[in-house]
DNA sequence: CCTGACTCC
DNA sequence: CATGGGAGTCAGG
C-alpha cells in the first residue's frame, strides 16, 4: 500500500463518523455525465483517504447530510453522475446538501485573469503541491492498481486545505457573500441538469417537414426574378492557386455570404456585409433582397436539431449549464443552448412552445421587468433615474424626464427611450443608434446629449468607471463580485471604457438571478413543492411545478425574485412578471 | 479550424 | 483609433 499522504482504506466499514468536512472526488469511465459509469469514489478528511469501488448508494446519507461539508472540484460533474446513477440504478432521488466547489471559487477569485483553474494548477499555486499526472490512467479496467489509488488520493486529499487557502483570499477580497451564493447555487444547477426539458417530438418533426417546401418556393421566386441564365463568379483558392468558379442560379447557396455577396453585387447592390440589418435597410433596392432574407430565416431552422439531444433513458433533454460561463458570472448553456431558442415572432413557427414541463406539471415563467436600467439607476444613485425606475412605467418616465411631457404607453417616443437610454449609457455611438431608433444621425446625436443632460449623475457614473478600473485593476458588482482587467495599456482604453460601464450592471444582474434561484430553491424544499428548475435566461426563470401547486409556487417564485432585486439594489423596486402555462411563453 | 451570420439576454 | 456588453451554434470554405 501507499502511505504517501496517509492511509488509503478500501473498506467502507472503516469509515468513521463523518467529520464535518470531507474532500470528495469520483472517477468514471467516461466524460458524458449521463452515460458514464462510476469506477471509484474517493473521500478524504485531509489525513486518511477512503476509496469505494462499489456500493455507492452508501454515500447517499453523506451527500444529504447538511452538517457535513462536501468539498469537490467541479461539483457539477461529480454530483450529476452520482445522482443520475442513483436514480437510474436504484431509483433513488438524491438531494445533496452543503457543497463547496473549489473550481467555482477558483474561478470567482481569478475572474478575468488568464490563470488556469484546473485542480493541479490550483494546488501548485496555493499549496505548492505538485501532483504527478503521470499516474493518471484509464479507469476502465477491473481492480485498481496502486498508481490508480494514489491518483484518486491526490484528487481528494488536498481539497480541504485548498478550501482553507481559498477562503483566506476570499475574505481578503470581501467576497464571502459571492462565494457562498455560488456554492448554494450548485444545487440549483444540478436540479436544472437532472430535471431536463421535455420536447414535443411529433410537433417538432411536423415543423421541420414543412421547411423544404417553403425554401423551394422561395428559390423558384428567386429564379423567376433573376432568370434561368443568371450566373455568379466566385473567387476560390485550390492548392494556393486562385481561380474563378461560375455558379448558375439554381446552384447558388443563398445562405452563404461568400455567394450572396457577389450575387447582390451583380444585381447592383453593393454591401460590406450580408447581415440581416444591412439587407433590411436596402429592401427596396432589389426584389431579390426580401426573398433572400426570407430564405435565410427558413434555412437557419433546418440546422436546429434539438431532438438529437434527447436522453434515451429519460426521454428528455439535459443541457449543459455552465454556472460561471461569461466573465460577468451569468449562466451559459450548451448541447443544446436553451438560451438561444427563438422567441415567437409571428413569422417563424413557435419553437418555444415545443418545450414541455414534467408530466402533470405546469411551466412557471417569470422575469424582472427592465432589470438592467433599474440596476443602472441604483449603482449610479442618479435621483431622477431612481424616480423613473420606481414609477409605474420606466420608459414612459424616461420620456417624460427627457421631453418634459407626459408619454403614454402608445407614444412612439416610449420605444425610442426603450432602445436609446440604456444603450447610450453603455456607450453606443449615436450613428449606430439612429437607425434603430428611427431617427436621423443628427436627431440621434441631439437626443443622446439630452439624455445625458437629463441623467447627469448616471453620465458621471459612466465616465468615472474607467478611472476606477485603472486605479484598482478590476470592476465589481454591487455585492462585490470582481472582474479583473489584465491589460489596461493605452491601446485597450477604448474597449475598457465600454466594458467598465457594462460589466458592473450585467454582473449585478447575475448576482440577482442567482440569489433568486437560491431563495426559490429553499422555499421549494421548505414547503415541499413538487417543483424543479428548468431554464435560467439571465433575467428570466422557468420552473416546472405540479399543477396542483403551480399557483402557490408561482406566487412564491415571483416574491423571491422581487426580494432578491431590492436586497441587492435597495433604492429601486424590481417588479416581476410572468405566467403559469402549459407552454414556454411570456 | 476559423469566420461570418444568426439566435438569445 | 473605432465607435454598447455577454454567450453558443451552424454552414461554408
Amino acid at each position: 500500500m501507499l502511505f504517501l499522504f496517509g492511509n488509503i482504506i478500501m473498506n467502507i466499514n472503516m469509515l468513521p463518523l463523518f467529520p464535518s468536512v470531507l474532500g470528495l472526488d469520483i472517477e468514471t469511465d467516461g466524460l458524458d455525465r449521463f452515460s458514464a459509469q462510476i469506477t471509484a469514489v474517493g473521500l478524504s478528511d485531509g489525513e486518511d483517504t477512503w476509496v469505494l469501488t462499489e456500493g455507492y448508494e452508501r454515500l447517499i446519507s453523506l451527500l444529504e447530510d447538511p452538517s457535513v461539508l462536501k468539498v469537490i472540484h467541479n461539483a457539477d460533474f461529480d454530483l450529476t453522475v452520482l445522482c443520475f446513477r442513483m436514480k437510474v440504478d436504484h431509483n433513488i432521488e438524491v438531494k445533496p446538501q452543503n457543497i463547496y466547489d473549489t473550481l467555482l471559487v477558483e474561478r470567482v477569485l481569478n475572474n478575468g485573469l488568464s490563470i488556469s483553474n484546473k485542480l493541479e494548477d490550483a494546488l501548485a499555486r496555493r499549496l505548492g503541491i505538485l501532483v504527478d499526472k503521470s499516474l493518471q490512467e484509464s479507469f476502465t479496467g477491473g481492480g485498481l492498481s496502486e498508481d490508480q489509488l494514489s491518483y484518486i488520493e491526490n484528487d481528494c486529499k488536498h481539497l480541504i486545505k485548498l478550501r482553507d487557502e481559498q477562503m483566506r483570499e476570499v475574505s481578503l477580497c470581501g467576497m464571502e457573500w459571492v462565494v457562498d451564493l455560488e456554492n448554494k447555487d450548485v444545487l440549483v444547477t444540478l436540479d436544472k441538469t437532472l430535471t431536463g426539458i421535455g420536447i414535443d417530438l411529433e410537433q417538432f418533426e411536423a415543423i421541420r417537414a414543412q421547411i423544404p417546401a417553403v425554401l423551394d418556393q422561395i428559390l423558384s421566386q428567386i429564379k423567376d426574378i433573376l432568370g434561368e441564365d443568371f450566373v455568379i463568379e466566385v473567387e476560390r483558392t485550390k492548392k494556393g492557386e486562385k481561380y474563378t468558379e461560375e455558379i448558375p442560379v439554381n446552384e447558388i447557396k443563398w445562405n452563404a455570404w461568400q455567394q450572396l455577396k457577389p450575387a447582390l453585387h451583380k444585381v447592383g447592390v453593393k454591401v460590406n456585409n450580408t447581415q440581416r440589418g444591412t439587407l433590411e435597410e436596402r429592401q427596396d433596392q432589389h426584389p431579390l433582397i426580401p426573398l433572400v432574407l426570407e430564405y435565410k430565416t427558413w434555412f437557419k431552422m433546418l440546422g436546429w436539431h434539438w431532438d438529437e439531444f434527447i436522453n434515451p433513458i429519460t426521454g428528455r433533454i439535459h443541457p449543459n449549464w455552465n454556472q460561471l460561463g461569461p466573465i460577468t458570472a451569468r449562466f451559459s448553456c450548451s448541447d443544446p443552448n436553451m438560451q438561444q431558442i427563438p422567441r415567437p415572432d409571428g413569422v417563424r413557427p413557435n419553437f418555444r412552445s415545443l418545450f414541455l414541463p414534467l408530466p402533470g406539471h405546469k411551466l412557471l415563467v417569470a422575469d424582472w421587468s427592465q432589470q438592467e436600467p433599474r440596476i443602472l439607476a441604483h449603482v449610479s444613485q442618479d435621483e431622477k433615474m431612481i424616480a423613473a425606475a420606481n414609477s409605474s412605467d420606466i420608459y414612459s418616465a424616461f420620456g417624460k424626464d427627457v421631453w418634459g411631457e407626459e408619454i403614454t404607453k402608445k407614444d412612439p417616443r416610449r420605444q425610442i427611450m426603450k432602445i436609446g437610454v440604456l444603450a447610450s449609457f453603455y456607450g453606443v455611438w449615436h450613428v449606430n443608434l439612429a437607425s434603430r431608433m428611427g431617427l436621423s444621425e443628427k436627431e440621434a446625436e441631439k437626443l443622446q446629449k439630452k439624455i445625458f443632460n437629463t441623467y447627469r449623475k448616471a453620465k458621471q457614473w459612466g465616465d468615472y468607471q474607467i478611472k476606477g478600473v485603472m486605479q484598482h485593476g478590476y470592476t465589481q458588482s454591487v455585492m462585490g463580485r470582481r472582474i479583473y482587467f489584465e491589460d489596461t495599456s493605452p491601446r485597450m482604453q477604448w474597449r475598457l471604457k465600454k466594458e467598465s460601464r457594462n460589466y458592473p450592471i450585467q454582473t449585478t444582474g447575475a448576482d440577482m438571478a442567482k440569489l433568486a434561484e437560491v431563495k426559490i430553491y429553499d422555499i421549494i424544499q421548505k414547503k415541499n413543492y413538487d417543483a424543479h428548475f428548468i431554464i435560467g435566461l439571465h433575467d428570466e426563470l422557468v420552473l416546472s411545478c405540479h399543477e396542483s401547486q403551480a399557483k402557490d409556487c408561482f406566487a412564491d417564485m415571483k416574491q423571491a425574485m422581487m426580494e432578491a432585486g431590492s436586497e441587492i439594489c435597495p433604492s429601486v423596486q424590481f417588479p416581476v412578471e410572468g405566467v403559469v402555462s402549459d407552454k414556454w411563453e411570456h
